[in-house]
RNA sequence: GGAGAGAUGGGUGAGUGGCUGAAACCAACAGUUUGCUAAACUGUCGUAGGGGUACAAUUCCCUACCGGGGGUUCGAAUCCCCCUCUCUCCGCCA
C-alpha cells in the first residue's frame, strides 16, 4: 500500500510511474487527493468538537461537585447538542476514510526508476545469462515427464489419484532428490547469512493482507473456509509476517531469513501447454529468502540477493538467464523484480525458477513494519525483499532434461553429498545398505 | 468435542463511571556518584492521526487507541450486547 502522503505530495509523479506498470491511475490518484482533502477538513472540525465535548464533560463533573446544579444542566444540554453534531461528522469522516482506503489498496506499488515500461513478458529485459546448453549425441532428449516415468521417480498419475492434477508423487530417488535440493538450498542460504525458520503453512487473513496476497489475489490461494485460514502460496507470507506490527531498532537490520515450505497455488485459469509435468503445479516445494532492511540499502540488498540466487543455478550447472521484469509483467506489490529462468533442453524452453523482488515500503506499510534510528523519536517504514532460492519442480525438470545421458541422469556434483547417489538409472544402481 | 478463566503500555500487573493515556514494579535509555564492575540515586521512557508556527521540526496544541465491533451516559479501561483470540482442566490424538 502506498502512503497517502506520497500520492498527495506528488500526484503527477505517481501517475507517471504507474503508467510504466501499464496502468492509468489518473482517476484513482485524483480521487485520493480529493478525498484526503475532504477528510482532513471534516477531521479538523470533528476534533475541535470532540475537544469541546471533553472539556464540557470535565466541567460537568466539577459543577456537580460544587453543587451548581443549574450550570451543570446547561452544560449537559450543550454537550448533548454537540453529541449529535459529532455523530454526524463522525459518519462523514468514516465514509470518506473508508472510500479513501479502498481506493488506496487497489493501487499497485510504484516501479523503481530502472524498470522499463511494457505490457507483457515480451518487454522484459535480459540482464545476463550463464551456463551452457547441453547437446545430445546418439539419442533424442526426453522431456522430464518421460524421464520421470522411465526411471520411476515421479508418478503424476498416482498424484491425480490421491489428490488431483498438479500434485505429483515423488518416489525413490525422485523423493531423495527433493530432499537433497531443499537441504542444499537451505545450507547455501545459511552461508549467505540467512537464518533458517520453519513457519506455519496455514496463515490467517491478516497475514495474507500484510504481504499483499489479500485482497488482490484471493482466488490464487487455497482457503480453509471452516477456519478461515489460507494455505501459503509462498513462505514469503508467514516469514515476512513475523515482523508485522513491529518497531525494530535500526541496529537489528538487516534481518535475513530463509525457509523451506511447501507452496500451494490454485493457478485458477492457467490451463494449457505450460502445465505439463512439473512445469506448473498446485503444490510444490520452495526455499524462500526474505530480507527486512533499511530503506537506504534495499537496492544493494536486492543485487546481493540476485548474486546469491545466481550462485545456486551456477553451482547446479544449469543454463540460466536473469531478466528484469518490465512494468506490465511485475506483480502488484513489487517495485522491481528479477526473474531467473533455467533452460530445459528437451522442451526447448526457459522456465522461471526464481523471482527476486524489492517491495520497498509497500508491504511494510500494510504490515506496519517500522524501525527507529538510534536517538530518533520517529519511526520509519522498513523495506522488504524476497526471492526464491529456489523453487524445486522446474529445477528438477531442468536437471532431468539437461543431465540425461541416454541411459541415466547425472546428479549435479554439489548435490551428491546430499543425495548419496551420483546417477538416477544406469548400471551402477546403489543398493541401500541395511547394516547402518 | 465438553467445562471454566482471561485479554490493559516492551514485560509483570493495578485500576467497577469523571482527579486514568492509564499506578507500581521490572526491563531499556540518559545522567550523577564511586579505582573498574556492581550497587544506589535522578530523569526519560506507547502508537497513530490532525492542526498551528516559516510550504520545516523529533517543539507546541488537539484527537483517537486499555483484543475487535456496537450500545447506555453530559462523561466508559470501568456498565450492557455481539464477535475474535488466548490460557487451564477433561476427552481424543501425531
Amino acid at each position: 500500500m502506498l502512503l497517502v502522503k506520497t500520492i498527495v505530495d506528488n500526484p503527477e509523479f505517481v501517475i507517471e510511474r504507474l503508467a510504466i506498470k501499464n496502468r492509468d491511475a489518473r482517476e484513482s490518484v485524483e480521487k485520493i487527493v480529493a478525498l484526503d482533502k475532504q477528510k482532513r477538513e471534516i477531521q479538523t472540525k470533528l476534533e475541535d468538537n470532540k475537544a469541546e465535548q471533553n472539556a464540557l464533560a470535565k466541567k460537568i463533573g466539577e459543577l456537580f461537585k460544587q453543587g451548581k446544579q443549574q450550570d451543570a444542566q446547561d452544560a449537559k444540554a450543550r454537550s448533548t447538542e454537540l453529541k449529535n453534531i459529532i455523530k454526524e461528522q463522525e459518519d462523514q469522516f468514516q465514509a470518506l476514510d473508508k472510500e479513501l482506503y479502498e481506493t488506496l489498496v487497489l493501487l499497485p506499488n510504484l516501479p523503481y526508476e530502472l524498470v522499463a515500461p511494457g505490457k507483457s513478458a515480451a518487454d522484459n529485459v535480459e540482464i545476463r545469462r550463464g551456463g551452457e546448453n547441453p547437446s545430445f549425441e546418439g539419442f533424442e532428449p526426453l522431456p522430464h515427464w518421460e524421464l520421470a516415468k522411465k526411471y520411476d521417480i515421479i508418478d503424476f498419475a498416482t498424484g491425480v489419484k490421491i489428490t488431483g492434477a498438479g500434485f505429483p508423487l515423488y518416489k525413490g530417488k525422485g523423493a531423495k532428490l527433493q530432499r537433497a535440493l531443499i537441504n542444499f538450498f537451505l545450507d547455501e542460504a545459511a552461508k549467505s547469512g540467512y537464518m533458517e525458520v520453519e513457519p506455519p503453512v496455514l496463515v490467517n487473513e491478516a497475514s495474507g493482507f500484510g504481504t499483499g496476497q489479500l485482497p488482490d489475489k484471493e482466488g490464487q490461494m487455497y482457503h480453509c473456509e471452516v477456519d478461515n485460514l489460507y494455505l501459503v502460496p509462498t513462505a514469503e507470507v508467514p516469514v515476512t509476517n513475523i515482523y508485522r506490527d513491529e518497531i525494530l531498532d535500526a541496529k537489528q537490520l538487516p534481518i535475513r531469513h530463509c525457509a523451506y515450505t511447501p507452496c500451494f497455488r490454485r493457478e485458477a485459469g492457467s490451463y494449457g501447454s505450460d502445465v505439463k509435468g512439473l512445469n506448473r503445479l498446485h503444490e510444490f516445494d520452495k526455499v524462500e529468502l526474505v530480507q527486512i532492511v533499511h530503506p537506504d540499502k534495499s537496492y544493494k540488498a536486492l543485487e546481493i540477493m540476485v548474486l546469491h540466487v545466481e550462485g545456486l543455478v551456477k553451482k547446479l550447472g544449469l543454463p540460466y538467464r536473469i531478466i528484469r521484469l518490465c512494468g506490465g509483467d511485475m506483480s502488484f506489490t513489487s517495485a522491481m523484480t528479477y526473474d531467473f529462468e533455467v533452460w530445459c533442453a528437451a522442451q526447448q524452453k526457459w522456465l522461471e525458477v526464481s523471482s527476486v523482488s524489492n517491495f520497498e515500503s509497500f508491504q511494510a506499510n500494510r504490515l506496519k513494519l517500522r524501525f527507529r534510528e538510534d536517538g530518533d523519536k520517529r519511526t520509519r517504514l522498513c523495506h522488504t525483499l524476497n526471492g526464491s532460492g529456489l523453487a524445486l519442480p522446474r529445477i528438477v525438470a531442468s536437471i532431468l532434461e539437461n543431465n540425461q545421458k541416454g541411459d541415466r541422469i547425472e546428479i549435479p556434483e554439489v548435490l551428491r553429498k546430499y543425495t548419496g547417489f551420483d546417477f538416477i538409472g544406469g548400471e551402477e544402481e546403489i543398493v541401500e545398505s541395511e547394516e547402518k
